[in-house]
DNA sequence: TGAAGTGACCGTAACGGTTCAGAACCAATT
DNA sequence: AATTGGTTCTGAACCGTTACGGTCACTTCA
């Protein structure tokens, strides 16, 4: 019965119809097409299976001769472990998750180290398609996907023209909390900022840093506050926007300590995230500052963490943002030209904001 | 130049080779082997690559030659996007991630959805090696996995006997805890557990239901309880057990307001996860208990959310688990026979534990 | 009785690469 | 002049499937 004791090479399709003096064409059916074939064939090809311990076709081999690997590939800026650290991109991540799932489809983390320009994860990937999930747009791993011969959908990135786009409008959003701070009377603000390109720049920010910033995403929130404040006449050129490399608290925390250094006078610290602003929050109670009534914070995301807070922020759909970039991917049948979704957001009016001392909110002489 | 417009159909490596009169084993090495080739003739073949709007070899086929597929599958009993809102299970993606990251290595989440048993997601995931984390032994995903020709490594499951194996002793861990509380002296306890099997029964549990759990984690937990409490005369068969399919603050506190319903004289409730004691903690303040003193609470796996809280708990290394798993797929070679990692945990001693009103704490009593 | 229809199965040709054992060539050594 | 060694490139086999367009025996129906 057993014959060749000595086979190491595991069964194929072709050994099994071999055993089976069957075509392969009848064993791939036996899988994929049960009506092709007569129950009693089918019942004896699988059990032949069983017994030669074919597990069934080879997904790669499958793959290949189908065109579908049946997977996502998300690449993320971040190293791949750092996405379940901010929960931003926790709830990204479960947004598309649900896209996924959906659509029975697998979700491949790439591993796209930043440090290393080591492009070969994004080449090696069998996926279908991609989500890029806010990377600088100088990347060379978005550069690699945009290679792919795959549909691609681009998150909080500029409109590429010719991938679809899933993103909210960060410059007015970041416009509106500007507004909402100048209402309350804010003329002298500092900024804390994530990093605004892919070198390490942990400290004030240039004006021409600021516009050519690789990240649109703090492009655009910037530019919205510079607009803001703008209008109402402070010079954008004199605000401190000091940076950080890493998005963690500590490094929210040590900015805004940079900035009260140089700045003591300001009444307004904004951050551009929620993280960053959990920080400023530590280091100005650790000063005594009292918060809102010495200082201003606010940031940016709308996390569950800036919620316990009471943080003055805007909240924008990082969930619906995920599962939306999903779905684009997923039915990616029939797009005519790319296609751009834009989320909408909404300031959170929390505790962490209030006009600063000796002045009155300016609503209040509205006519 | 542009030779038939109609070239639907992309590049490939051979049609390469054809327009530049060489071999496909010149231009593979071109991509894979650069010093194979003259330098001159590798940069006329990427050049005409980028001409021919060739992207590098199709990473489905290389998978299929090369047998490899660069990554590895992660399947959880839970919807996928459910892994995303778990601390505890977050904190295992990490450590998974980041072994992975250190090997280059994707990540390729399978969606498993426990509802139907469609396991054919597990059939056409290309990885070359598997990780299960935390399913009910008699799940079809798993037992898909097993079949499937790769190494698989196996989190907090009993130990299968032919793969490798990573986890706690989540009895002794537990044991260890019920001791503590022993100590304080308790004796009428009540507790609330997730999910003990694939069907949904949310309440009371039977001594058969605790004894044949297919969860091992929740089995052995249990377990550890019995055996502590019977040694001090507890009859475990009155011990009240409720359980909870859904693993939610919400589920905690529903089932915490089951046992204080029907057995208010327990003084203490020992959750086995933390998520649930957070939510047994909400009911027990809404019901104006004080905690500990009128009842003490306890959960399991030490989140931050449980550490906030001041949650007496036990704290297992969930990072460390992930990324000890993902190590022990990763460095395959020369398994000799399937490896089984058992990490440790500690008990955290917070604030909602405490001897019962009127007893004196048995340990002051000691020699 | 012959034409048409049906169910069951098969042969061939991809799918797009990688790999390995050489071939061809040339310069340097014996 | 023959041998050696090195570089550069090639041919053919192979990876394990599935898609496509059949064939063939066996009804069914007019």
């Amino acid at each position: 019965m057993a014959r060749s004791m000595h086979v190491r090479r595991p069964a194929t399709l072709a050994s099994l119809a071999a055993e089976l003096g069957v075509s392969r064409t009848t064993v791939s059916n036996a899988y994929n097409r049960p009506d092709q074939l007569s129950p009693e064939l089918r019942r004896r090809v699988l059990e032949t299976a069983r017994r030669l311990g074919y597990p069934g076709p080879d997904p790669v081999a499958r793959s290949l001769r189908t065109r579908k690997a049946g997977a996502v590939g998300l690449l993320l800026t971040e190293n791949l472990s750092y996405a379940f650290r901010d929960p931003a991109a926790i709830g990204f991540l479960e947004g598309l998750a649900l896209a996924c799932e959906d659509a029975g489809t697998g979700l491949l983390l790439v591993p796209a180290n930043p440090e290393r320009e080591d492009v070969a994860a994004v080449h090696r990937a069998g996926v279908d398609g991609f989500v890029v999930y806010s990377v600088p747009d100088d990347d060379p791993h978005l550069a690699a996907v945009l290679e792919r011969p795959v549909p691609t959908v681009v998150c909080d990135q500029p409109d590429l023209g010719n991938v679809d786009r899933v993103g909210i409008d960060d410059q007015a959003a970041m416009n509106s909390l500007a507004r909402h701070l100048i209402a309350l009377g804010h003329r002298r603000i500092g900024v804390v900022c994530m990093r605004l390109a892919r070198d390490r720049n942990d400290g004030y920010v240039t004006q021409e840093r600021q516009r050519s910033a690789h990240f649109h995403v703090q492009r655009a929130r910037l530019a919205g506050l510079a607009e803001a404040f703008g209008e109402v006449g402070v010079d954008w050129a004199g605000v401190p926007v000091v940076e950080r490399f890493d998005h963690t608290i500590t490094s929210g925390a040590s900015a805004a300590a940079q900035v009260l250094d140089r700045d003591p006078q300001i009444t307004a610290l904004i951050c551009t995230s929620d993280i960053l602003a959990l920080g400023a929050l530590g280091e100005a109670r650790k000063r005594g500052l009292n918060v809102p009534h010495d200082l201003t914070i606010t940031g940016f995301d709308g996390i569950r963490e800036a919620e316990q807070a009471g943080l003055t922020t805007v909240r924008q759909p990082v969930l619906e943002k995920g599962r939306a970039a999903g779905k684009l991917l997923l039915d990616s049948a029939e797009r005519t030209r790319p296609r751009s979704v834009t989320l909408t957001t909404e300031l959170v009016v929390g505790a962490t904001a209030a006009s600063p001392r000796g002045v009155v909110e300016e609503r209040w002489f509205g006519p």
